[in-house]
DNA sequence: TCTGGGGTCCTAGGACCC
DNA sequence: TCTGGGGTCCTAGGACCC
């Protein structure tokens, strides 16, 4: 038996934790550069504010409604991911971190106890203990969990907990009434394809032949379909799998034309990777830096290249990575374009070491020292109080817009909360 | 005017091995 | 004129997730 533990409308939540007013009304959470919406409160859900939509198309809605609007703040929200996680292990101690804001249970060692008990009370202690509203979802699989989460979060007098019926009838109108699109693991394209061969609910794909799923789509879907049957193919995953590949990239407040920005802008997606691959014990032997225009601007020339390259030896170093990174991004560089977006990708990731070079002459025991001292620094005064000069010297134009951001009020001492 | 960021997995096809 | 069988590895593209 496994459940999936999921915060309702997670973002939001975390901003109505430590702002108490905005209870009741309409709220929402943008993308970096205060882009689109990634998040809703119920009462912005209702108004139509569809989730993913640019922000300047929904602007009337918002100015109309006095909807709330927050930037995000993801120093906030992981810190408030992590305290709903240490909560929800108090009960219910074997688990799956599969998102910020979702966490799968396995509650098979718990089989011979009254599983719904114990999840309503974990429900409610997470609500007491950080103020964020989560629904828990039981079902026989993963996928079948995941189905159980969103009739909690739906459907009336759930009170937040919902457990997929043992008996078959009862179970099929469960999923009879839950879309194909709505199925995990079945996106909008697949879901198309599906209803164009009439399968258009869950119940539907339930039914279908395991082969014929797998022969019209692929094994995931078929495991999909084996699930929604009752049959496990996912197990819970405890130990976090270790990442293949890192990406660090942002689109640019404003359009960047020249390459003494640009290069700014990759060094610092540079600096930013190499400091998390060492703050993960790891190192990645590959690296490609890619860059491009505004998409929706088809008034202008659309540029968009990659380069890659490897990392010999592979390396956690602030100052290889960097040098890689300019090094590819100058040739791919081009004059002449409005650039939107730049960004570098670490692949190749090994953890705990890596293979040396052969004919490598570097001093490596300097270099580890240098990065422990610029990581501790940072960790002590705050991130980027020494950095590459390369990253840039001053604020520019193309950095990120953020301009209605809360404050960090669980991570930094400046930023606690006061009372009167 | 304004349109996010970071991941995973699978498949097909090509290059190569013995 | 006829041209094997069984593998691995890599990459690009496409799908999905939050």
């Amino acid at each position: 038996m496994y459940a999936l533990a999921d915060c309702n409308n997670f973002y939001a939540s975390c901003e109505r934790v430590f702002e108490p007013r905005l209870e009741g009304r309409p709220v929402i959470v943008l993308s970096n550069n205060d882009g689109c919406v990634v998040a809703r409160s119920q009462e912005a859900k209702d108004l139509g504010i569809a989730m993913g939509e640019p922000v300047f198309k929904c602007r009337s809605i918002i100015e109309k409604n006095h909807v709330v609007v927050r930037s995000s703040n993801y120093t906030l929200y992981d810190d408030m991911s992590r305290r709903v996680v240490q909560s929800i292990t108090t009960f219910i101690p074997d688990i799956e971190i599969y998102s910020i804001d979702e966490v799968f249970l396995d509650l098979q060692p718990l089989i011979n106890r009254d599983l719904m008990a114990i999840c309503h009370r974990t429900r409610q202690s997470v609500l007491d203990w950080t103020g964020i509203p989560i629904s828990i979802g039981l079902g026989s699989t993963k996928t079948l969990a995941k189905l159980a989460n969103r009739i909690a979060k739906k459907r009336a007098g759930t009170n937040g907990v919902y457990r997929l019926p043992d008996e078959a009838r009862a179970r099929d109108r469960d999923l009879a009434s839950t879309d194909i699109e709505d199925v995990w693991g079945i996106g909008r394209r697949w879901g198309r394809r599906f209803r164009q061969i009439g399968v258009a609910t869950a119940l539907d794909l339930a039914r279908m032949p395991a082969m014929e799923v797998r022969r019209q789509f692929n094994v995931i879907a078929m495991r999909t379909a084996l699930e929604l049957r009752g049959e496990p193919c996912q197990d819970i995953q405890e130990v976090a799998v270790q990442r293949r590949t890192m990406v660090r990239s942002r689109s640019f407040g404003r359009m960047v034309t020249t390459w003494e920005e640009l290069s700014e802008a990759i060094a610092t997606h540079a600096s930013r990777a190499a400091e998390k691959l060492r703050a993960e014990d790891s190192v990645a032997g590959q690296i490609s830096v890619f860059l491009h225009t505004n998409r929706f601007r088809e008034d202008m020339p659309q540029y968009h290249r990659s380069g890659i390259r490897e990392l010999l030896p592979a390396t956690n170093v602030t100052p290889m990575i960097l040098d890689a990174a300019r090094s590819i991004g100058r040739s791919i560089f081009r004059e002449g374009f409005h650039y939107k977006k730049a960004g570098v990708m670490l692949g190749d990731i090994t953890h705990g070491g890596g293979q040396g070079g052969l004919f490598d002459q570097r001093n490596h025991g300097r270099d580890e020292r240098l990065m422990k001292t610029l990581d501790r620094i940072n960790d002590r005064m705050g991130p980027g109080t020494l950095h590459a000069a390369a990253t840039g010297l001053r604020r520019r134009e193309w950095h990120m817009k953020r301009e209605n951001r809360s404050p960090r009020y669980t991570t930094c001492w400046d930023d606690i909360p006061r009372t009167r």
